[in-house]
DNA sequence: TTGACAGCCAACTGGTTGGTTGGCTAGCGT
DNA sequence: ACGCTAGCCAACCAACCAGTTGGCTGTCAA
């Protein structure tokens, strides 16, 4: 056989091009020969290697997965630096992002899929972080928080062209508007010692 | 030729046949012959009728559109309640956020769309809404607000799975995380009048 | 009445796509 | 030295799919 380190080569080179093809068109629009070619080998072994298509996928997003959480620490004692991290990353990233769209918008309605237990396990304990960061323990309300937090993150990398067309394109302007959701959680978490489960807080000046 | 509106009938079926597999597909997972199977008509009227399959699309998004901006008022002098109200929209029509997110997937890196001054036409009046209810004038920084905002809408209805991991799926939990949502935006809004274009308030307690 | 045209459809097309097959080669154990 | 096997590839295949064609029908204007 080739020299071992040449099978897991082409593996990793197989898993680079289908997350570059993956990011750019999707489960859907991706093409199997595209990947194959842009990484330089054939295209049976992506079947070799990773059995069909779609499993190929869960393989880059388990990929992109392991990398940012080996990047991104947890909440901790200041989950506004953390969005501010995280948010970073996304931007420095989007490639994952978009995975992370394909992936949210294939799997629909589905019961939680088996090797989804990693995931569920990070996410508790980045709630367990967060909370204690809070000075609370870990609650639903904590885990909303934690929803809501990665989702601020997410959102400027997310929805790119809303962003371009609410506050212009002008150059700086991706960087000001992270800022600003890092600003605006920062003023939330400040409220009320960061609680806010229930009960609409005081409203603005109208 | 047959009665007139016998083929307003006809667009109108393709339209919401396109709408249901466009949003559970996407564009490049969509199937033209499906789209044609559930309307109940002929394939080739798709093309009479709009084209080609991506035009449709662009109907789709359109039509779907027209009747939020008709449905949801302009932010206005509550926009927490506009979160709120946003945030019900779209759990009610699950179907048009996905749609937004095939869009934002499919869109990349584009200028904008000719077609799209309608939408930076609609985002200038948000703001200026918005704007006159945080009692400032319409700027850069109400504009990335009213992202902000629009987003922090869009979340639970965005990301469903994620919500699911980090928060369960007991019934009412949708809901009470759409509250919190609110809650969290009020809370923001609520702390130095609602301005934070930039430098960090104060955090919560570590 | 008639002819022209818009709307509609069944059948077709040819390029594409995910996946397979059979054979070749190089390194390993013996 | 040598056969066995894992890794790789070129060529192949059948299903699929966006888009087209040619003909039929009912309506309306003249």
């Amino acid at each position: 056989m080739p020299p071992k380190d040449s099978t897991s080569a082409t593996r990793a080179a197989l898993l680079d091009a289908a997350r570059r093809e993956f990011a750019a068109h999707g489960i859907a629009g991706a093409r199997v020969d595209r990947i194959a070619e842009l990484a330089g080998v054939n295209k049976e072994r992506i079947y070799g290697h990773f059995g069909n298509k779609e499993k190929l996928f869960d393989a880059v997003i388990t990929d992109a997965l392991d990398d940012l959480t080996a990047q991104i620490a947890l909440p901790g004692a200041d989950p506004v630096d953390y969005v501010t991290r995280l948010s970073a990353y996304y931007d420095k990233h989007p490639e994952v992002v978009r995975l992370l769209m394909w992936e949210a918008l294939n799997y629909r309605g589905q019961e939680l899929l088996p090797g989804q237990e990693t995931r569920v396990e990070r996410c508790r304990r980045k709630n367990a972080s967060l909370a204690e960061g809070l000075g609370q323990e870990p609650s639903a309300g904590t885990a909303r928080t934690l929803f809501v937090l990665t989702g601020l993150a997410l959102l400027p990398s997310m929805l790119p062209q809303l962003a371009r067309i609410m506050v212009g394109e002008g150059d700086g302007e991706h960087e000001a508007l992270r800022e600003h959701v890092s600003a605006f959680t920062a003023a939330a978490l400040s409220t009320a010692g960061g609680r806010h489960d229930s009960g609409a807080p005081p409203l603005p000046p109208s």
